[in-house]
RNA sequence: UGGGGUAUAGCCAAGUUGGUAAGGCAGCGGGUUUUGAUCCCGCCAUUCGUAGGUUCGAGUCCUGCUACCCCAGCCA
């Protein structure tokens, strides 16, 4: 695709330029560090083409390490849709993916250290106890009882918490840095917490599991990672990420560094809330085309590529930011524009039948794949008396704004001839069902020879050869700006985010399985949908042509 | 005066030793066009949250304000 080919600039990337320059590190290792516990988001897409992008052009490598100490939330489900995901944005983490698991037993031993040193204790104080001592925003935290039992007694109830002799919540093992610094998560963090639950990896094997903040730092140091690259929430734990490597045994001093998340409007980027939206069947799953999940925009017809240049335009910082639904819309058109071969296609049909045109007469006609671009080719389209038009594309009286099929005025049907409608059927209910017209058998292919001019050219799918087509369409999922601010979120639920329209589509797209997208000219950006049957064919619709006749109105 | 962060156009975002505000999206004009698309051409910040200060010169340095985000899970 047309993907930008300067190199991204932003503050992490210099850090990494100076970084190299001084002799800090001679070689790049990042990681993509996901919680198996949900679908990859266009959220996660700027934190893989972050950390993917920055292996790729300094030479570097970039693991994918699933996040899973929490065997509660996590799913084998999960891990398997990410690697789908990651692969399908085009990024390689060579060799296996790793998983935090993979450590757990040399996690466990920077414990004991931590342990003997006298730097974790085993509390057996209750959560709420714990919470208490904390202390508040303002106020220092304090000790607990336990913070001073001695390290012998200490590494024998650790023991005790590995063998599980004791329920969850029972004890918890804690590090013994300061109840009263101003960074609370440095008031004496929980390390490990007891939890008898099967884990998709490790099975039954442990009753106790290391917390995110003692995990992560040590992966990072095992894996050799020379840049940690997180977002914002995590500034204050870096405090804790630098503690941990200073007071073990490991060699690697990985650096984390925060960049802020991406926000996008009209939808929600919290795996909570994406969660929430497939569980109580608000969306078809997590690959409803209506989904900001790289599921979701896959299926709705975005291009890999589309999405590594949508990260590439917006940057990364350390600034709280809002991005525009057209920012990636316009992503996609620009891709779509210049590989999606062209078609017709009518969603709302009405049919147009052409007086003067035999009854028995058919036609092949030759249309361009793409008008800018003859390396895609030609194909043959059916003619013949009777046509689908879109409904809207005609109206019985209009003003000179109008620049498509009006009583007794003319119009081109595109790649076909120009036809002029003399009369009409309605319904009952006075709706149009036919527009009759006459055509002008010598302008297929030139404009008419006495010199008149036709303004507007409408599309058109043969009634005789048409294969019928369902078309979705889809909105935007919310109807606010910023969902994930309302109370209650689900009541901002766009109702009308998806309408179905059936129609027809041209006859050689039902045999087509080549092609991954078109557009159908004057409509907008569409693919295949995998619910596609042999009787109708079911487009979804990517994205809308720009539009400024919408803006316009008439 | 808890601490940690961030303020450049409607949105995203360059700007790194102080030297006179990139680019993209959106928008607005005009041209081409058998897609009201594409493409092309032009316009779109005397000003960088704000008030002062230093300087020949400040988005960049200093001081004081203000606004917004994050932190009190045995979640990540």
């Amino acid at each position: 695709m047309a993907e930008t080919e300067i190199r991204p600039t932003n503050f992490i990337r210099q850090i990494i330029d100076k970084d190299l320059a001084s002799g800090v590190h001679s070689a790049i290792k990042t990681r993509f560090p996901p919680e198996p516990n949900g679908f990859l988001h266009i959220g996660h897409a700027k934190s893989i083409c972050l950390n993917f992008g920055i292996a790729e052009d300094f030479g570097g490598t970039c693991n994918l390490r699933f996040d899973d100490t929490n065997p509660v939330k996590e799913d084998i489900t999960y891990v398997n849709s990410i690697k789908e995901d990651v692969h399908w944005l085009g990024f390689d983490w060579g060799g296996e993916a790793k998983y935090s698991s993979d450590y757990f037993d040399k996690l466990h031993g920077f414990a004991v250290e931590l342990i003997e040193k006298g730097l974790a204790y085993v509390d057996f104080s209750t959560q709420e106890q714990i919470r208490e001592m904390r202390g508040t925003l303002k106020t220092p935290g304090t000790n607990s009882p336990y913070r001073d039992t001695d390290v012998k007694t200490n590494l024998a109830a650790f023991a005790d918490m590995t063998a599980g002799k004791y329920k969850e919540g029972e004890c918890c093992l804690r590090a013994k840095i300061d109840m009263t610094s101003s960074f609370i998560v440095m008031r004496d963090p929980v390390l490990y917490r007891v939890k008898f639950a099967h884990h998709h990896q490790t099975g039954d094997k442990w009753c106790i599991y290391p917390m995110y903040d003692f995990t992560h730092c040590i992966s990072d140091a095992l894996e050799g990672i020379t840049h940690s690259l997180c977002t914002l929430e995590f500034q204050d734990n870096r405090r804790l990420y630098d503690w941990v490597i200073e007071n073990i045994s490991i060699d690697c001093q990985p650096r984390q560094y925060e960049f802020s998340r991406l926000n996008l409007e009209y939808t929600v980027l919290s795996k909570r809330r994406l969660i929430q939206l497939v569980t109580e069947n608000h969306v078809d799953g997590w690959d409803d085309p209506r989904m900001p999940t790289i599921a979701g925009l896959r299926r709705r017809g975005y291009t890999p590529g589309s999405i590594r240049e949508f990260c590439k335009r917006i940057g990364v910082t350390k600034m709280d930011n809002m991005v525009e639904m057209g920012m990636l819309e316009a992503c996609i058109r620009d891709d779509l524009n210049v590989n999606a071969p062209r078609a017709m296609a009518v969603l709302e049909p009405i049919k147009l039948v052409i007086e003067n045109y035999p009854a028995d007469k058919s036609e092949t006609l030759i249309a361009l794949n793409h008008p800018n671009d003859e390396s895609m080719g030609t194909r043959e389209i059916e003619f013949s008396r009777e046509v689908w038009i879109e409904a809207e594309d005609f109206r019985e009286t209009a003003n000179k704004k109008f620049k498509r099929l009006v009583l007794d005025k003319e119009v081109r049907l595109r790649n076909a001839y120009v036809v002029k409608a003399v009369r009409v059927d309605k319904d009952d209910a006075g709706n149009i069902t036919t527009v009759y017209c006459e055509y002008d058998p010598e302008t297929l292919g030139n404009d008419p020879a006495d010199g008149r001019k036709v303004k507007g050219v409408i599309h058109w799918v043969d009634a005789k050869s048409g294969t019928p087509a369902e078309f979705r369409l889809y909105d935007r999922l919310f109807n606010v700006p910023n969902p994930a601010a309302q109370d209650d979120f689900v009541s901002a639920i766009n109702s009308a985010s998806l309408v179905t329209k059936k129609g027809w589509a041209e006859a050689g797209l039902a045999a087509d399985r080549e092609t991954h997208a078109w557009q159908f000219e004057r409509t907008g950006y569409f693919c295949r949908d995998k619910d596609s049957r042999d009787d109708t064919l079911v487009f979804n619709q990517t994205v809308g042509l720009r539009d400024t006749w919408a803006k316009i109105g008439d």
